[in-house]
DNA sequence: GCGTGTATCTCGCTCAACGAGATAATAGGG
DNA sequence: CCCTATTATCTCGTTGAGCGAGATACACGC
């Protein structure tokens, strides 16, 4: 399946590797379970936390997120997404705010509240996840940042294609 | 915040970590939507591709998944419960049967059906991240399948716990 | 200042998931 | 063996997230 270049030793390798695949899995799990436990504690849902990620994301890369470019990252329509951000700012989480530039826009913000929610909630697990790194070298941290890097880019490639193979 | 040793170079290094916990974050974000995908192009939903997955999970450790132990990993009630295994079993990807020992209980049984679609949708992914992982030599992957491990259990020990620090 | 295109919102609906309670089977005491 | 308590699942009625269709508000070229 996977062009491979020669003849390695192969499955017994190859079981070690589906290990890793399979626990990366189990960590997505649980980190989406960690999530529900987030949304539940607060009220919320699923929808609304990731909404909540993919705002704190735009703005750590200095980027305003409109209402539609939220609704296009959650795979909401407009209906869906006027929803969310309805729910959110119900709950002091996001402030609406008009565009600018363009009038008919209306760019979502998230309250400072909301950012220290998140941060109580998953700071914990963050410094956890942090203090884990420390146990490596540099070298085995380039090979952790590598292997996500690389995972990441073929799921997200998997977006398009017929599935991200043979990338 | 994390309870640290000594006094290693800290600022500069933090935040090269903190880019690898903003790089798993965005992995479980890319899967999220992969799975998603796989979810629309098989006329199902979230929920009924977690099941599936809980269930082939079950199946590889040898467990039988009773309708209970299903909506408890899934975090429904028995209304939910029941709700999804009609829809995979009218969709034809499970089979109810009752339990010989217990008659009360009703074991969930994936359909070879379920696990071929799987298998084809998630294949290609899967062989990609086994195909990055021979790029590393058995330290690095070590490294890798020791972060993995413990980003799993510092998340599943958040459920028990304040949010599973310290651990 | 009118028409076309774009961004968001409103309305009515469907269905996933919930709470409450019904149904069915096991386990144990008399 | 019957009766009751307990456990596992299902049924019924309700709530609310998200959808489709269309309304509304603004932008921009003519």
């Amino acid at each position: 399946m996977a062009p491979r270049e020669s003849g390695e030793p192969e499955s017994a390798d190859r079981a070690a590797e589906l290990e890793i695949v399979h626990l990366l899995r189990a960590v997505t799990v649980e980190l989406g379970l960690h999530s529900a436990r987030f949304a539940q504690a607060n009220g919320m849902h699923a929808t609304d936390v990731r909404a909540l990620i993919a705002l704190m994301d735009a703005r750590r890369a200095g980027e305003e997120t409109t209402a539609g470019r939220l609704g296009a990252a959650l795979g909401l329509n407009s209906a869906g997404t006027t929803s969310v951000v309805d729910r959110l700012e119900r709950a002091g989480l996001v402030r609406r705010v008009r565009g600018a530039d363009d009038r008919r826009k209306v760019v979502v913000e998230v309250e400072e509240r909301a950012v220290r929610l998140g941060q109580d909630f998953f700071g914990p697990l963050i410094a956890r996840t942090v203090d884990l790194l420390t146990a490596y070298d540099e070298r085995e941290r380039a090979a952790i940042r590598g292997f996500l890097t690389g995972v990441r880019d073929a799921a997200a490639g998997a977006a398009r294609g017929s599935a991200g193979l043979t990338g």
